[in-house]
DNA sequence: AACCTGCTCAACCGCCACAAC
DNA sequence: CGTTGTGGCGGTTGAGCAGGT
């Protein structure tokens, strides 16, 4: 009664020796959101970094648990009592402009990536205009060791940091969607300074630092492993990366 | 005890990419 | 080069459960 497909679902989300179930930690649960926020919803390609759990399970985590979350710390952001002035503001704010404002400072996250990963290839440098720009389709392999540099020290001995996942297609390229879109790469650090990155014409951009309650959220224990925290790499300088 | 509601998570579905023919 | 089979993925569903009324 059961098809390949099934049985295979059946083994590498359930079955499947040394995989975790339930009880995400703190810690992961972080790292879900970092990942989820560099990579988008490609489940395969965060579960890679977390070998002890399962795509599906990481899925299903974000879905019933770590969306809710984020959408209470918004609400929390927009109406807390001693809310930063920064998170003041917000909450004079309606609550689309700010989830808007929330995918913005996402895609500003992943556009200092895919700057940064853009240095791995080979291709001329010679500027193009942004509309004849090809879509920039990174070998998993490479971004994903890239990605791992990203969170090295972040994550805790032993846990794999950069699996690349072998002969995963989809898993295969980092999204290039919006890539065409007018990007200004900014990231706010955990230290307050402000980081700078380069805007489609080349011209430094830089933005004052804002931490939300969220990004504090991301930001407090979760580097406190006496290693350099993800957001402690300044995005807008991908150059150190390599 | 019966009913309702919300939550969790394994399983299903549709789509896509690739290999074999 | 087109067709078929298969594996892998992300999105979604629904059965089962717990807690509340």
């Amino acid at each position: 009664m059961r098809c390949s497909k099934s049985c295979r679902l059946r083994w590498t989300n359930y079955l499947r020796p040394g995989i975790k179930r339930g009880n995400f930690t703190h810690q992961e649960e972080k790292l879900i959101v970092h990942l989820q926020a560099l990579l988008g919803n490609r489940w395969a390609a965060i579960a890679s970094y977390m070998p002890e759990r399962t795509d599906n399970d990481i899925k299903n985590y974000w879905n019933t648990h770590l969306k809710r979350k984020l959408k209470k710390m918004s609400a929390a952001a927009d109406n807390g009592p001693d809310a930063a002035p920064e998170l003041k503001s917000r909450a004079i704010t309606p609550k689309g402009q700010w989830e808007r404002r929330l995918q913005t400072d996402i895609h500003t996250a992943r556009q200092a990536l895919r700057d940064a990963l853009s240095l791995d290839s080979s291709t001329p440098t010679r500027p193009q205009p942004p509309a004849l720009v090809a879509p920039f389709k990174p070998t998993y392999a490479s971004s994903a060791e890239n990605i791992a540099r990203l969170l090295e020290g972040w994550m805790r001995p032993g846990e794999g940091g950069g699996k690349a996942s072998s002969g995963s297609r989809s898993s295969a390229s980092v999204s290039a969607e919006g890539a065409s879109a007018s990007h200004s790469g900014t990231a706010p650090t955990p230290d307050g300074s402000t980081v700078t990155s380069k805007t489609e014409d080349g011209r430094a951009a830089t933005a004052a630092p804002a931490l939300s309650m969220l990004e504090n959220w991301l930001f407090d224990d979760g580097m406190g492993h006496g290693g350099v925290g993800l957001m402690d790499v300044p995005l807008g300088d991908p150059s150190q990366f390599f």
